[in-house]
RNA sequence: GGCGUGGUAGCUCAGCUGGUUAGAGCGUCGGAUUCAUAAUCCGGAGGUCGAGUGUUCAAGUCACUCUCACGCUACCA
C-alpha cells in the first residue's frame, strides 16, 4: 500500500433508458462505495468515477415509440439515477453524462489518436439497409421482419425477442423500416472496424499472467476466477478476437471526427467507456485536479479498479484494455472485481413481469422505515453475489437486519452507552490501563485483531467476509462485556478497577466500531458517533486508529462525555411496534399478488387477422412418431421420423430439451405437411410438428387422439 | 455442442500449494445471566464435502467421467 498513490474507482455506467433495480446496486455501486470509502478513511488520493451512458439505439427507438425526443429520456433517467445513488449514499466524486460536450470532444479525440496511429482502425464497405424516404441508414434496431427462425413477426434487425436468436438485418424476411414502413434498400456504407484481432497475444499474458510489456502489472491471482476464466474463454475461443465495428449510421451520438464521415456516430460500446475518462476530466476540472494523473501513470503511481457486474467482464477485461493499449497512454485496470448476479426471490429481477424492486422504489415503499439506507446497504453486503449467483429474500433482509444490526451491533452499543452514563455521568472513565499502554495494547489485542481482518477482507475485494468480520468485533465486544460483567463486580465494590476497565475497553471498541463500519453502513456511521459525542469519520482516520491501537493510545479519551442512550436499530420484529414489519409483509404481498396474476392470464395477444385463404395452404396432418434420436452436437433438436400415412417424413424438432427421444417415439402429432424443407445442422427437416406451448415456455403435443389414423387432413 | 464458474451441516457460506476427530454465522435443543432493543453469554445435536472411478501412505482439496445450476458462445423449430 503506497500513500503516494492515485486511486480511480469506477462503476459502470448505467444506462439512461431506465430505473436501476437492487441486483445493479449490490453488483457494481454498492461494492465499489465500500472500497472507495475504505480508501478514503485510509487517507488515499482517490476520485470514484461514475456517470450516465446516454447514446445508442435503444433510446432513439424509445423516443420515437413514446413520441418524445432522446433528450427528454436521458434527462429523466440521468437525474433520476444519479438523485437515487446518492440518497443511498454511494458517494460518487463525479457524475458525468456521455452527452456532455467534454465527453463528446475526448471520445472523439481518442477515436482520432486512434486512426492517426494507423494499423489501429480499419475502413470496411459494407452493404446495410437504407431508407429511401428518410435518407438514412438504418440501425439494427431500426429494422423489422419475420424471423427466419420462429416466423415471429416483428423480430428486430439484431434479435427476435421471441425466440431469442441472434440475427442481422439481412437475415429478416420481408425487412420494414420502423422509421417510414416502407421496405428498405440495400446500400453500401463505410465503417470504422477496431483491429480488437491485433491485441490478443498480450491480452492473454497480462490476463492470465499480470504482465504487460514484460513486467509485472498486477497479480493476477487476486483476480476473481471467473473474471480470469471467462476472459481467457474468449482468448482463447478458436474464432480468436474479431474487428469490432466502432461506428454505427445513426443520429444519436457522437459524430465521427473524419471528413465526409455525416450522418455516422461513434458506436455506444466505444464512447460508453471513455465516459469514465471525461467524467474523471471534468471532476478535475471543478476540483482543481490534474486528471491525467489518474489515468496515466503507471501501475507503481496509479491503481484503476472497475466495478461492473458479470455481463461487463469482457467489455472492461479485453475490448476497453485493448482500445486504452492501442491509444497508448493509459493506465490498464489493476483488477476488475466483477460481481454476479443477485435474484429476487428465487428468479430473476424483470421489471416487465414486475419481479423485484428498483432503488427509487424501494426508498419510496421504505420511507418510514428508520436507517433503510443501511438497512438496505447491510442486507446487500451480506449477501452480495461476489462468486456466484445470490439470491435477495426478505425473510433475509429482516434477519440481518435484526440479528447484526439490533442484536449484536446495535444493542452492544446501547448496553455500553447506558452503562456509561449510568455508572460514570457519561464520562470515559479514567481506567488505569488508559495510561498504561502496554497493558492497553494487551486488552485490546482482539480489537487490532479484528479490524485489521476488516481491513484484510476489504482490501481483497471480500466485502461479505469483511461484514463478518465487523459483526464479530461486535460480538467480540458483547462476549467480553458478559466475561467482565461490571454490573456483577459494582454490587460488591463499587469503585472496583473492572467496572472502569471494562468500560474503557468498550468504549474503545465502540469507538473502533463507529469508524470502522463507515464503509458498509455511513449513516450508521454518523449516528454512532453523535452517540460518543465525536465529530463524523473523516479522511485518514482509520489511519489513525490502526496507529493508537499499536501504540496504545485511547480512540476515545478518559474524561471524554458522551451523550445519552439512544436506539440505533429498532428492530423489524418488535412486539410493541409492528410498523417496520408491515412494510415488510406488504413487500412479500405484493410478490404474491404478482404470482398469483401470472397463474390467471398471462396468455400472449391473438395476432393480426388473418384469412381463410391464408389458413387453406396449411397443409396438417395427424401423424405418429416412428422413431427420435438427438441431432448430434446440438441441445434442442431432434430428428424424428413422422408417419402421416401417405408417407413417412423426417422432421427435425427443437424439443430436445423438453422430451427425451424414448419418451416422443409413438407420440400422436400434428404435422405442418406443406412447410418447404429446410436443412438444419445437415439433416434436411420435411416438416413441422406443431406443439402447444405455455407461459414458461413448456411444450406439448397436440393431436387428434390416439384413435385417429394418421395422414388425415386438418382443418 | 464448445468454454467458463459453482454444487461443503435445515439456510447462507469459509476451507491457500492434498496430511491429525471438516469450520463459521443463522436456525434448532439445553443451560447461565440481567447493563441492554424478548437482547447477551456458555454448551449440545446436526455433514458418506453433487455422483462415480482413479492417482497417492493420505483427497472436500489432484486427474478423468457423469450430473445439476448460472453465464459466455454456437446452433435452434
Amino acid at each position: 500500500m503506497d500513500k503516494n498513490k492515485k486511486y480511480l474507482i469506477t462503476s459502470a455506467l448505467p444506462y439512461a433508458n431506465g430505473a436501476l433495480h437492487l441486483g445493479h446496486l449490490s453488483g457494481a455501486y454498492l461494492p465499489a462505495d465500500i472500497y472507495v470509502r475504505y480508501l478514503r478513511l485510509q487517507g488515499r488520493d482517490v476520485a470514484f468515477i461514475c456517470g450516465s451512458d446516454e447514446h445508442g439505439a435503444a433510446i432513439t427507438i424509445r423516443a420515437k415509440k413514446e413520441g418524445i425526443s432522446p433528450k427528454d429520456i436521458i434527462d429523466k433517467y440521468h437525474s433520476l439515477n444519479k438523485s437515487t445513488f446518492e440518497k443511498l449514499g454511494i458517494s460518487f466524486d463525479y457524475y458525468h453524462r456521455t452527452s456532455e460536450k467534454l465527453h463528446h470532444e475526448t471520445a472523439q479525440g481518442i477515436f482520432k489518436k486512434l486512426l492517426e496511429k494507423g494499423g489501429e482502425l480499419e475502413e470496411k464497405t459494407t452493404e446495410q439497409y437504407y431508407d429511401e424516404e428518410f435518407k438514412q441508414f438504418l440501425a439494427d434496431r431500426y429494422i423489422t421482419g419475420e424471423c427466419p427462425k420462429c416466423g415471429h413477426s416483428e423480430a428486430y434487425g439484431d434479435q427476435c425477442e421471441k425466440c431469442g436468436s441472434t440475427l442481422s438485418p439481412t437475415e429478416l424476411v420481408n425487412p420494414k423500416s420502423t422509421l417510414s414502413g416502407n421496405t428498405p434498400i440495400l446500400k453500401k456504407t463505410k465503417h470504422w472496424y477496431f483491429r480488437l484481432d491485433k491485441h490478443a497475444d498480450w491480452l492473454r499474458d497480462w490476463i492470465k499472467n499480470g504482465m504487460l510489456d514484460g513486467k509485472q502489472h498486477h497479480d493476477s491471482k487476486t483476480w476473481k476466477k471467473h473474471v480470469v476464466g471467462q476472459c481467457l474463454s474468449w482468448l482463447n475461443d478458436k474464432e480468436g478476437l474479431q474487428p469490432r465495428s466502432v461506428t454505427r449510421d445513426l443520429d444519436w451520438g457522437i459524430s465521427v471526427p473524419v471528413e465526409g464521415a455525416d450522418g455516422k456516430v461513434l458506436y455506444v460500446w466505444f464512447d460508453a467507456p471513455i465516459g469514465y475518462i471525461s467524467s474523471t476530466r471534468q471532476w478535475a476540472l471543478e476540483n482543481g485536479k490534474n486528471w491525467e494523473e489518474y489515468w496515466k501513470q503507471g501501475p507503481d503511481k496509479l491503481e484503476l479498479v472497475h466495478f461492473i457486474g458479470k455481463d461487463n467482464i469482457v467489455f472492461h477485461c479485453i475490448i476497453f484494455p485493448a482500445m486504452l493499449k492501442a491509444h497508448g497512454e493509459y493506465a490498464l485496470p489493476m483488477n476488475v472485481p466483477a460481481n454476479q448476479f443477485l435474484n429476487f426471490e428465487g428468479r430473476k429481477f424483470s421489471k416487465s413481469k414486475g419481479w423485484g424492486i428498483e432503488q427509487h422504489e424501494y426508498l419510496e415503499e421504505f420511507k418510514d422505515f428508520p436507517n433503510k439506507e443501511d438497512a438496505l446497504r447491510w442486507a446487500l453486503i451480506r449477501n452480495m453475489p461476489e462468486n456466484r449467483d445470490s439470491d435477495f429474500k426478505w425473510d433475509e433482509f429482516v434477519d440481518h437486519y435484526d440479528k447484526d444490526l439490533a442484536d449484536n451491533l446495535g444493542n452492544f452499543i446501547n448496553r455500553v452507552v447506558v452503562l456509561t452514563n449510568s455508572y460514570f455521568e457519561g464520562k470515559v472513565p479514567a481506567a488505569a490501563i488508559a495510561d498504561d499502554e502496554a497493558a492497553f495494547i494487551e486488552k485490546l489485542k482482539p480489537v487490532k485483531k479484528l479490524a485489521n481482518s476488516v481491513i484484510d477482507e476489504i482490501e481483497k475485494f471480500n466485502f461479505r467476509a469483511a461484514a463478518a468480520a465487523l459483526m464479530e468485533l461486535s460480538s467480540w465486544g458483547n462476549q467480553y462485556l458478559q466475561d467482565a460483567a461490571p454490573w456483577a463486580a459494582r454490587k460488591s465494590d463499587p469503585d472496583a478497577e473492572i467496572i472502569k476497565e471494562s468500560l474503557f475497553v468498550s468504549l474503545q471498541t465502540v469507538a473502533a466500531l463507529s469508524i470502522l463500519c463507515e464503509p458498509f453502513i455511513p449513516f450508521t456511521s454518523l449516528r454512532i458517533r453523535q452517540l460518543l459525542n465525536l465529530p463524523k469519520a473523516k479522511n485518514g482516520i482509520l489511519e489513525l486508529v490502526e496507529a493508537k491501537l499499536k501504540l496504545g493510545k485511547p480512540l476515545i479519551p478518559v474524561g471524554h462525555k458522551i451523550g445519552k442512550p439512544a436506539i440505533l436499530f429498532a428492530k423489524i420484529h418488535d412486539r410493541k411496534d409492528k410498523s417496520r414489519l408491515e412494510i415488510i409483509e406488504r413487500q412479500k404481498a405484493k410478490l404474491e399478488a404478482v404470482l398469483a396474476a401470472e397463474k390467471a392470464n398471462e396468455r400472449p395477444p391473438i395476432k393480426p387477422e388473418t384469412t381463410f385463404d391464408d389458413f387453406t395452404k396449411l397443409d396438417i396432418r395427424t401423424g405418429t412418431v416412428l422413431t427420435a434420436e438427438a441431432v448430434p452436437k446440438t441441445k434442442k433438436l431432434l430428428k424424428l421420423t413422422v408417419d402421416i400415412g401417405i408417407e413417412t417424413r423426417t422432421v427435425v424438432s427443437g424439443i430436445a430439451e423438453h422430451f427425451k427421444p424414448e419418451e416422443v417415439v409413438g407420440k400422436k402429432v400434428l404435422l405442418l405437411a406443406n412447410l418447404a424443407p429446410r436443412k438444419l445442422r445437415g439433416v434436411v427437416s420435411q416438416g413441422m410438428v406443431l406443439m402447444a406451448e405455455d407461459a414458461e415456455g413448456k411444450l406439448g403435443f397436440v393431436s387428434a387422439g390416439e384413435a385417429w389414423g394418421n395422414g388425415l387432413t386438418v382443418r
